[in-house]
DNA sequence: ATAAACTTTCAGTAATTTCTGAAACTTTAA
DNA sequence: TTAAAGTTTCAGAAATTACTGAAAGTTTAT
């Protein structure tokens, strides 16, 4: 299984780029190779087009079915087992966003919520605890926001995106509608 | 200088979430410690409080005023440098945000406008120039919204965030006004 | 010009993360 | 029940990344 000089590119390049997307440059290559390759593609066949070995494979394609990114495309008479992007580009996006979500802001939700409770008693520093309430005040909107914005779905989602910058007049526009009777939040 | 133990577990957590926010334990560290002290503090003070080395000081600093999180902060009188975060939880979330764009999005986008281009002479391969395509107009959208975004500025941002599901409302509601008119973006 | 107070750099070392490949495991077919 | 075809695991090796501390550099005061 050749790559072509194109998806080769940019499978070197999604490799470089895995770090900092949250796995590692095997995981990053393999993910660019499944979803550039319109058939369903076996653990050597993988292993074979990135010269990486057959343990590696496993671990990153674990890693990546993890993610909801890829899964198991069972071909009937065959007997290994296939793989294939979980979804549209767009779906796999969203499954990055939401994964990182999870691996980046709810622990540090969770730990701020502790030291919420723990402290008041036990504790003159006032200054610290207000921080310390401003961050987790900031992380729950976003994620609160975040999920609302999954749940908008592909179409109302793009419809926001596009609306650019008219987004400011049409919130002004719901303060004049709804001045003084707003749903509080 | 001490912390305490609220402080301390801060910074540990942090340290931990460091790699995962794209810079390292130290630096994740240091960040805490400046954002939750409320005077400046001092290169050695750092240091001291964290028992980490001098150089190590230095680098973690120098990195975080790369991100534009944390700003030198002169004390008349004094020779030392004191350092103290450069603005509100708000401003550094939104540094965050944006400086993970530039590393994590802008290089990516790039590459893809490259393969754009070069490829279609050279190439059969249709089906990797759509899937190039599709990945490079969402990455763009994602780009361009976000931009629009911190455009709002705090107070439009929260409105909307605050807004929750009746996001999914007001589009609806936009679109009955302005049907058939709807700008062309 | 010198020294004191401080900062930065960087070569080498330590710690962490990733990768390999062989062994153990699983599944299917005959 | 065995062997063939495949997968997973994991100990150790390789590669990468982070840290230390000493040396070089900078700035300010005298």
């Amino acid at each position: 299984m050749e790559m072509s000089p194109t998806v080769k590119s940019a499978v070197m390049h999604f490799g470089e780029m895995g770090s900092r997307w949250g796995f590692n440059r095997t995981v990053g290559q393999i993910l660019a190779l499944i979803v550039l390759t319109e058939h369903p593609l076996a653990a050597q066949q993988i292993a074979d087009a990135l010269s990486i070995s057959r343990g590696n494979t496993s671990m990153g394609l674990k890693e990546l079915q993890s993610w909801r990114l890829v899964k198991q495309h069972h071909i009937s008479g065959e007997r290994k087992e296939y793989f294939v992007p979980a979804g549209s580009i767009w779906v796999l996006a969203n499954r990055v966003f939401e994964e990182r979500r999870k691996r980046e802001i709810d622990p540090t939700l969770s730990l701020l919520r502790d030291l919420m409770m723990d402290a008041p008693a036990e504790e003159q520093d006032e200054a610290v605890q207000l921080r310390l309430n401003e961050i987790h005040d900031l992380l729950e909107s976003v994620t609160a926001w975040s999920q609302e914005l999954q749940n908008l779905g592909p179409e109302k989602l793009d419809t926001l995106m596009k609306l650019g910058s008219g987004v400011g007049r049409i919130l002004d526009f719901k303060d004049k509608l709804f001045m003084g009777k707003t749903p509080s939040q």
